[in-house]
DNA sequence: TCACATTAGTTGTAATTGCAACCAATTTAG
DNA sequence: CTAAATTGGTTGCAATTACAACTAATGTGA
């Protein structure tokens, strides 16, 4: 039996990565919003001090491993939050190349009022599904992650 | 009973809009790569193929609306594929403001190949789910999209 | 131990983005 | 009809991004 060719054309609606793309930028503008008037801090800022406030003393290279923030764009957002005043900076005594960054007090109850609005953010988000929809959801991103990460 | 706080420690790599956005960007990535090597056409301008593909005679406008692209972004974009023959574009007989733009002969042979492309990619991106997966998946995210759009 | 590779982070630079201002065509209201 | 508002699209400009080149510190192997 005969396999049908690729259709000819793309309905980019439906499209799983296009669909995926959109879905996540609507996200990520709406929950952006709330500490942008707040803060005046982008989406990335907001990310690093977020790892921060998990792993304080980390290192720039640690942050970018874990946020996927590209180094350079990492390294002058890092300045921004310094000149700013959220984040300190030493240099690691056991070697010298590496930075021990935490949150500053100033920084951190930044961070101690955007964090339950976060989790605000994701809840009304996650609203729309019952419980078992949520944890299936869960789970099937995960899935896609993983599986994305291998191709 | 006391509602607890909400917690003090934001774990990034368990919220949801973040998780969503680094799924998102992986895979883009991974399909943009295709037909950037291949034809060195952007996501993007891939996009306004796409819907060009599906659409033809289409506005700039219009684009914009079924895309999301930003007006400016979509109209140095348009001029880019204008200038490597990708598309054709003519002015509205009933109202000259408004483009009327097409892929050409060449656009339409890149799109042909992108199609199937596209397809494959989604194809196995998805087959780490099972069909009944795939649909619910599908469903969540339309409903997520739907309910966030009203926030 | 000393050249060479690697790693952490910064900086130069060109391309891309996003917002606002703008122009021209069209629609709307008085 | 005509002034004002709206719409489709382009452009100026400042900020952001991505990539590569670079500096400095550390690790490695002959």
């Amino acid at each position: 039996m005969a396999k049908f060719p690729a259709p000819p054309i793309l309905t980019l609606e439906r499209y799983m990565p296009y669909r995926l793309s959109i879905l996540s930028n609507k996200i990520s503008s709406l929950v952006a919003q709330t500490y942008k008037d707040k803060f005046a801090i982008s989406v990335t800022e907001w990310r690093i001090m977020a790892v921060l406030g998990e792993y304080p003393g980390i290192s720039a290279d640690e942050i970018s491993a874990k946020t996927q923030i590209e180094k350079s764009i990492l390294s002058r957002a890092i300045a921004r939050l310094l000149k700013r005043k959220f984040i300190k900076r030493e240099i690691s005594a056991e070697d010298k190349r590496r930075s021990v960054i935490t949150l500053s007090d100033t920084g951190l109850s930044v961070y101690k009022e955007v964090v339950p609005l976060s989790y605000q953010h994701e809840k009304e988000l996650l609203a729309c599904f019952t419980e078992e929809e949520q944890q299936q959801f869960s789970r099937l991103i995960d899935r896609l992650y993983q599986h994305a990460e291998t191709l």
